[in-house]
DNA sequence: TGTACATCAGTGAACGCGCGTTCACTGATGTAC
DNA sequence: TGTACATCAGTGAACGCGCGTTCACTGATGTAC
């Protein structure tokens, strides 16, 4: 099993092997047990089994460090989302279709919260804007943020003549609103004692209510 | 000037005088400026300008102060949101001012959120819960909590006909979660650049929102 | 193919910081006689 | 009204902790000859 070496295999591991990648994912693993306060960059470097300075090849400082633990955690948002999109019916009456989709986004959305809320208040921890929300890194397989994949259903909405055009601008800010507060109530908020079954309940009439509001 | 002493007027000062209050508005002041984590026991011993231990008299610890301050936090959101009550006309059809109430807690609620977001993000910082959320040290003026005072005015829409009483039960948390995610997207998330026209009109949307969806 | 060398990823030790919390204390206060 | 005393709010010093960050270093690696 040992690698004997011959014929460099692009091992991709000089010293540690690929120590950026792996201080990320350990910053990754802490945000998922503790959210943004937990990115600790000496516990990372404890983690990866190594010198804490060491980081500083990689990293500039520790907000370095949580702003790319941010970016993952946003990216795994849209993996989330697009996963809830990729189980849809693709057949049937447009309206119908578009509607559904836009439900798999709010869905995808509530569905990551609940299961990841670490990771989910990472993503949305401060120093971020709407400008850096585009950037590619924070993307999902389809290469869309989850921002950018709520503005295309609501796109398809409209398309679809469910949503007149003139409702259309902002809406993003709208339909974002509803389905972020109910899952920051949920998993950091008063809500937070709710069970699994009535949270997906508030979370399909809240969904109910955005659509028939927009 | 100088208070003569004699017959003990209830100076409600013996040592420092109220160091319990005293830290407590030092505590709520560290909050508005920076948030729950700002809330450091010694930084408000400080200025108060006693020791560190002094605290301890009256707290049993950190978390103690920070419960505190959040439960002030939470009541000075209250008190935001009577005061845009307090300025609706009595007079009118009774079912525009049930309409009317239910949008003035929202917009109470989102202005608190804008001019106070320290406050707000303490108000919900963690460790909190409904059932907490009824006590009524977080309670304004008229004795009730953020909470029930948008559940009383779901209530008014109900008595006023506008809202058909089979929707009534969790509609708080509809109308809640709204409203709460708009204005943490505001405070500390990606929406957190618009200016205050424009964040002014997409909260003025998103309870149209809400009115119709729910 | 074999040797000398430069690179630079990771080491090791140390820094200063501010935090929450403890404990024996002291001295102004209100109270009992 | 005057004195002795008990209370307990605030003091002062110290603790251990873990953090982010710095700096001169070392030694395995890939490369040039």
């Amino acid at each position: 099993m040992t690698d004997t070496g011959i014929s460099p295999p692009k091992r991709a591991t000089y010293r540690h092997g690929d120590l950026r990648r792996a201080l990320l994912e350990a910053g990754t693993e802490l945000a998922r047990d503790g959210g943004p306060d937990a990115v600790v960059l000496r516990e990372a470097t404890r983690r990866v089994g190594v010198v804490p300075s060491a980081a500083y090849r990689h990293f500039a400082d520790r907000d370095a460090l949580l702003g790319a633990v941010c970016s993952a955690a946003q990216s795994a948002l849209a993996v989330a989302m697009e996963a809830e999109l990729a189980g849809l019916a693709r057949e049937g009456d447009p309206a119908d279709a578009a509607r559904a989709r836009l439900r798999a986004v709010g869905t995808g959305y509530l569905r990551f919260a609940q299961a990841e809320p670490g990771l989910f208040q990472t993503a949305f921890s401060a120093s971020d804007n709407l400008r850096s929300a585009a950037s590619p890194i924070r993307a999902g397989d389809s290469g869309l943020t989850p921002f950018q994949l709520l503005a295309a259903a609501l796109d398809e909405l409209v398309e679809a003549d469910v949503l007149p055009r003139e409702r259309r601008p902002g809406a993003e800010f709208l339909a974002w609103s509803a389905v972020h507060g109910l899952a920051m109530l949920l998993i950091d908020g008063p809500l937070r004692g709710l069970d699994h079954a009535r949270a997906q309940d508030a979370g399909r009439r809240l969904i109910d209510m955005v659509e028939r509001g927009l």
